[in-house]
DNA sequence: CTAAGTGCAAATCATTTGCAACCAG
DNA sequence: CTGGTTGCAAATGATTTGCACTTAG
């Protein structure tokens, strides 16, 4: 039909790689650019809402306000590290009992959570503890 | 010293109305207007921002990825509702033993959390169940 | 007079869109 | 050719800053 979609293809590539957990345009955009593939955000953006319309990626908004792109998995929630800045995958803490527990006691009905936690990741509460 | 800070005054008496439980810029700026004070959006950041820094108000990003304002209080969680868009307040559904827990199995040190819940208000429950 | 508060305009930051060029099938 | 992909430039949306003016103390 036309040409290869090779950012997308990059950027899925560069998702498995697992340097960081969640994405934002600016790490995608980076990361290719240390692969050797120099191209701008709107690309970046359009590739990975593409991934995204496939199915593979989903987008999401935390704490600082920004978009961050990870592949879908199970569902997990997110922590936030003060000393590396990185936003981490951790399991999640909210159990189906419970949330049927706040249904009831307030009348919403809940589709969708997600827990963001601000701390430190493993890797930097063990280098500041040594 | 100076001049009253009246559009600090009218926010944190907005705020106490509870029209919203939390309120982007745009809401104070149109509540503010609604009480007959016409001002700009910079004032009003600036006002909330001192609020902030005050220490009764505190700032709040959802997956919406806009700024929110709300009045502290004790700790709970938000729904935004999916039919009315409001972001409305919940109570905690995180007891602590599950963080504790979680720290123990994962290594991460967890200072603060927050849920976010996608779904429907009380209200719109009702309203749309009869 | 003085400094905090305010309003207007404009900068900033991140995301998103318009459009023309490009290229594999 | 054709239509999805890309790059550049520019629009958008929201937040934030610069600066001059205002006003209570």
């Amino acid at each position: 039909m036309a040409r290869k979609p090779r950012i997308s293809i990059a950027i899925a590539k560069l998702m498995t790689r697992d340097e960081h957990h969640a994405w934002t345009l600016e790490d995608l955009h980076a990361g290719l650019a240390r692969t050797g593939i120099a191209t701008d955000f709107s690309s970046v953006f359009r590739a990975a809402e593409k991934l995204v319309a496939e199915g593979g990626v989903r987008k999401l908004q935390v704490e600082d306000g920004r978009t961050y792109f990870e592949r879908v998995s199970a569902h997990h929630d997110h922590l936030r590290c003060t000393r590396c800045g990185e936003l981490v995958a951790v399991p999640c803490v909210v159990p189906r009992r419970t949330l049927a527990a706040l249904e009831s006691k307030t009348g919403v009905a809940i589709m969708a959570h997600q827990v963001s936690f601000v701390g430190l990741c493993a890797l930097c509460r063990t280098a500041t503890q040594g």
